[in-house]
DNA sequence: AACATGAATGAAAGCGCTTTCATTGTTTGT
DNA sequence: ACAAACAATGAAAGCGCTTTCATTCATGTT
């Protein structure tokens, strides 16, 4: 591997000359230029990063901490961030915070240690305490999902709010009055946003939220089907859950039941997962722009950090979507 | 940020002593090692990975290249991955080569410049040639889900053809006879040892394969659309598909068809995706263990590379196993 | 008591770059 | 024609470690 000196010596030149070169930065004149270039061509010279780095106290990597890697939801905004990075030479070290506390700051420091230049964080369960308390650590960072007013500029957020509003709004626009809520664990922001959106439409609506009506769920597949096995007992002709994996539980459960999809019963998501398109009947459901944020997020990383502007502007907030299927039908 | 020196400077030795604290190998004395941890946690010292890096010729990162970094498949793998490196302090360098012969090579060439001391590799679309020439440069690397005689073991593959045997037997021993298959696209490796697993099984039953139940789809959801639309002038009680998201599209297509899934027709799919829990009826499959490989290839540089053993003995192939959901039926 | 042995330690070189600062050579202004 | 200003360049220090090699000192041997 052939390193700086050995540049130098074939272009008859010094290494600071070559150095400058590389980050074309101070004026180097052409005909030096040209020699430089054509050494570097001819000894196949690639500059080691990893001096770079310790010479320069720079290392181009940013560190990406997300829930976690598996899964459809996260991979989808990894792969928008790595491609924005390296587009841009950057390297992205990524791991899982798996939403715990510990594991999630475990993570965080795991990042640090990789003396990476900035975050990414999508974070779960640390404190807005701790990560007022990183930004004392001189690294920057990015959040996304996760929202605090002091930092707000850094934080890129989806209107989890407006989801759940808009969740509603969609069965209530085809008639129903009686709708039925599945929620996520009351511990995740993004949970009880969705359900007080879902409260907001149902007002707007002049319809009164029921306690008698909302099951607690987790967000995984066995909470939906125990939601509906226990909401089953009042009466109602829609049911909104708070992600999809949910909904596919209650549709499970809703069959077990006799009931007739979507005729019986319509059913909302929420994420639009890959599966939504191949439940039976297709999920109806919310989408979050999450590859829209994460490719924001790295475009915040790229213009604080490495002054690389992008022409696009910087905004913090996401709206979602409604994705209408098969899973709703007009109530009669 | 402390440095090595100010460590060796409170504990009051050498830094070459403090090296040797850090990195265990050589004799210290008790003496000196309780002085200079206790001068580290005084600190709160971090060496410095990036001189580490430079100064031992060991970056302690490890590349890893998938087709995709979305979608659940991979990201499995990743997770799997990811964590095992991370337990021996290694970090993951990720990035995707998108099935195509440049950006794979690009790709590859990226984690070659981020000095990966090893690199972790699922490729579909370089050469074999090219390969071998990678083993030329002196960073190890394994191969996933490839197998090249030449470095076989270095190579973690799963039995495709067993998998596409697997899937075949389960529709035969219903008593099916007739049989359509719509395989993946020729220049995959899996999807030709698919379609050659399920000629065995065929032949082994002593039906004869029908070139006119066979068709060439693409791995996507569309190409099983097609297919089943292309297929359904012949006649047949059973279909497999090479993948799952063909599965979904011929089911889609079946019912277009007026078909009554699964008493019409049995549908076999590949992969057991995340969604073939969801669709209607819930989807017959082959799993292959894409962890277990994850995370021998993770085992195998980090005993081939770093010298770190786990008491599991490495093996390069793995078998697929089929899941029997409710795509399929007896045959009548 | 004189010596060989070996364990613990420190001095210093080196990893491959970036960057500061001094120096050289070239223009420009008068 | 000469000083002043400036552009291009090189020498060398430094980034924070690892590692080699020489040195010191305690121990055991005869």
């Amino acid at each position: 591997m052939a390193t700086i000196y050995q540049v130098a010596d074939l272009a008859g030149v010094s290494l600071a000359t070559v150095s400058r070169v590389m980050n074309g930065n101070v004026k180097v004149s052409d005909k030096s230029r040209a020699k430089v270039q054509s050494a570097m061509k001819e000894l196949g010279y690639q500059p080691n990063i990893i001096a770079q780095s310790l010479a320069s106290n720079r290392t181009n990597r940013v560190g990406v901490l997300v829930s976690e890697l598996s899964g459809p939801f996260f991979s989808y905004m990894l792969a928008v961030v790595e491609s924005a990075l390296r587009e841009e030479g950057k390297h992205a070290i990524i791991t899982a915070g798996h939403s715990d506390v510990a594991k999630e700051q475990e993570g965080i420091e795991f990042l640090f240690g990789c003396r990476c230049d900035a975050l990414i964080l999508h974070i779960d369960a640390v404190s807005d305490e701790y990560l007022l308390k990183l930004k004392e650590r001189k690294v920057p960072f990015s959040l996304i999902n996760h929202r605090i007013d002091d930092i707000a500029d850094c934080c890129f957020t989806v209107d989890n709010e407006q989801g759940g509003y808009l969740a509603a709004k969609a069965v209530i626009d085809m008639g129903h009055t009686k709708i039925a809520y599945i929620s996520g664990p009351e511990f995740k922001e993004d949970a009880r946003m969705r359900l007080e959106g879902h409260k907001r439409a149902l007002e707007e609506a002049g319809l009164t939220f029921n306690e008698a009506l909302h099951y607690r769920g987790n967000y995984n597949e066995d909470g939906g089907k125990a939601g509906f096995d226990e909401l089953s007992e009042q009466r109602f002709s829609a049911l909104i859950c708070a992600n999809d994996e949910m909904a596919t539980g209650a549709m499970y459960s809703a069959r077990k039941h006799g009931l007739d999809l979507p005729h019986d019963l319509s059913i909302v998501g929420y994420d639009d997962q890959v599966f939504a398109r191949y439940t039976y009947p297709t999920l109806t459901t919310i989408k979050n722009p999450i590859a829209e944020m994460g490719s924001m997020a790295a475009k915040w990383v790229l213009k604080e950090v490495y002054n690389i502007n992008t022409a696009e502007i910087i905004h913090n907030t996401f709206e979602p979507k409604l994705i209408i299927r098969n899973s709703i039908e007009e109530n009669i």
